[in-house]
DNA sequence: TACGATCAGGAAATCGGATTCCTAGTTTCC
DNA sequence: GGAAACTAGGAATCCGATTTCCTGATCGTA
């Protein structure tokens, strides 16, 4: 299209009868103008559909109003929603976000470093695919960690409060009446599934109880959630049906997915959920969550928002406010009927 | 950290005992430099850890080695994966991705498309969330369009074969042996849905056959899935288990989500998936057919593959070989167990 | 009336590289 | 041995906007 087409400030000059100089001015609100001259320019300037090359005003400003997001993986299912998030809030300070996924390529987030630095991006937000602390980056401006800590103390990170996240669902549970709840986790050597499990047993101890049997470890699934859930009854009295003495009255999964899981087998079993048994997810993601049958009461980490705050440190620290450490973010509980029935 | 550690050709220069322009000249391969003069240059720049700053780069090549990913919603299932696909083949071409999300906000995407054009980037992607042609961005570069297409057949767009899509399922039902075919549709006003029925009624019109029953429409639930088996077998004789007279032999799905809650009513009927009915649904969406029961044979439109043809059909434009009008991307059949058995 | 203060706007320097143009040396060749 | 042809590398210009000076005009006040 119209290649030749773009307008520098020159040409508003030339039509507005003024300098260059005053022109800037005049559209940036600095100097001393007259407002009718003021006026001219920007009616000139709107005339002519200028907007004002960034690779120059960068290199005078010595900024370059943008802002990396390197994601460690292929923005996924978690870090895709901070990004995002991210992005949104970026987009209200005047920032512009700049894509950068690694793929679990070390070369490639190399690569991708090397390119940010380059284009000297006022700052940099870090996303990983899970809560593992990972190596910082080496660069000379700002970071944020966000989802995934830097394994540097002295870096800033905003993470999910898991822990209170399992805190929420235990009050809830107990608060209901349950005592005999199982726990069932993803895969073992991650931190999300030992974290959560960590949590609920303290948090059950809190409470003079303790979770039934031992923690289960498999996949993410809905097939191990489904295997667990089979496990679970096999380890009680009478399988089957219920003759008041499941072994179990809740049982709190380490994920959406396989708590989705869970809730099919316990129905195909004839067990009712949540009468039966309660249910509990993590993530409130839509499709598992609400698809459920029941759908599922679970905890919302609110990623969108964990993007938003890591704009806004990142801000911070670019307007030369930088924070340390690591930031929890709340989560939410969705309260849905795999625990409160219709209700 | 270190803010002022930022190095710049000069210092380079000193380094190396040579002027700025020899630098430029050793590190771009251009000019005529002793060789022994270029490697000093390249091992002092190594040295002090140089990158050339990119505004001032952009600023003299007139070119910013960036394009704008635009994404009319949030980046959601579709989008997501295309702009993916889009981001991962610019970084070959040494180009920078720009993230700009509309979040269906006419405003929002305005104004981003202000800020893209500000940036003076090489090319843009737009992409949308659904396959209804839009409205065509008006800038002074390049512009392709991925998934959903432009209204102006001039520009250039990048579809999924839909219709190609379902040919390949008909085919495929139609080699197994199954006559009596079901269609279940999403929202009725949308493209998907519509374009789906219509390409199967001609494939099965080709083949001497027709669709059993109007088409029906609801939502992209898993709900209305489990809602329209309900209301196809009830169009038959004996609603419940087979006696040999069942409506179908074959339902096709809109979506994988639609077919995975046609796959859990039928099992809850009674019937077996594939062998009383087979099913298919449509985007190979991994949590909907894999976690479903059986897994779904279905239809991979292979968005990343989208988003990297966008970005092809960018990267050949912004070198002065613009396409035109609409490109349509083969799509792959994927075959599982809902339609093969255990096969 | 005159002189300092204020104001409007322009000229020029600047940001950091890329590129064009030049100029000393060095070769080459007759 | 001298002119033409290269070479290597430096000086200067440019990209487009911002910003700092600077100047001429206007204003206020003694």
């Amino acid at each position: 299209m119209d290649r030749g087409a773009v307008v520098r400030i020159t040409d508003v000059a030339a039509l507005a009868g003024v300098s260059p100089s005053t022109v800037s001015k005049a559209l940036n609100d600095t100097g001393s103008l007259r407002e009718s001259t003021r006026a001219r320019v920007r009616e000139a300037a709107e005339r002519l559909g200028f907007v004002p090359d960034a690779s120059a005003r960068s290199l005078s400003a010595r900024r370059s109003f943008t802002v990396g997001l390197l994601s460690t993986d292929s923005a996924g299912r978690f870090s895709l929603p901070v990004v995002l998030g991210a992005e949104n809030a970026l987009v209200g300070g005047e920032l512009s976000a700049l894509l950068a996924t690694a793929r679990h390529d070390p070369v490639r987030e190399q690569h991708h470093v090397r390119a940010l630095v380059a284009r000297r991006v006022d700052g940099i937000i870090v996303t990983g695919r899970t809560t593992e602390p990972r190596e910082p980056i080496k660069v000379p401006m700002p970071v944020v960690y966000a989802f995934a800590p830097s394994s540097d103390a002295d870096d800033a990170s905003v993470v999910p409060d898991d822990a209170l996240g399992m805190r929420l669902l235990v009050e809830h549970l107990v608060g209901l009446g349950r005592r005999r709840i199982a726990y069932v986790g993803g895969r073992a050597e991650q931190a999300a599934s030992l974290v959560r499990y960590e949590t609920l047993a303290a948090e059950l101890a809190a409470r003079d109880l303790a979770a039934v049997g031992e923690p289960l470890y498999g996949d993410w699934s809905e097939q191990w959630g489904r295997r667990a859930v089979d496990q679970i009854l096999a380890g009680g009295p009478g399988s089957g049906r219920a003759d008041g003495a499941l072994p179990v009255d809740a049982i709190v999964f380490a994920s959406d997915q396989l708590a989705r899981g869970g809730c099919d087998r316990l129905r195909e079993r004839g067990l009712r959920v949540p009468d039966d048994v309660a249910v509990t997810g993590y993530d409130d993601w839509d499709v598992m969550s609400l698809a459920s049958r029941p759908p599922l009461t679970t905890v919302d980490m609110q990623l969108e928002r964990l993007g938003q705050r890591a704009a806004e440190l990142l801000i911070a620290a670019i307007e030369g406010d930088p924070a340390r450490g690591v930031e929890r973010l709340a989560p939410r509980l969705v309260v849905r009927a795999s625990t409160l029935g219709d209700g």
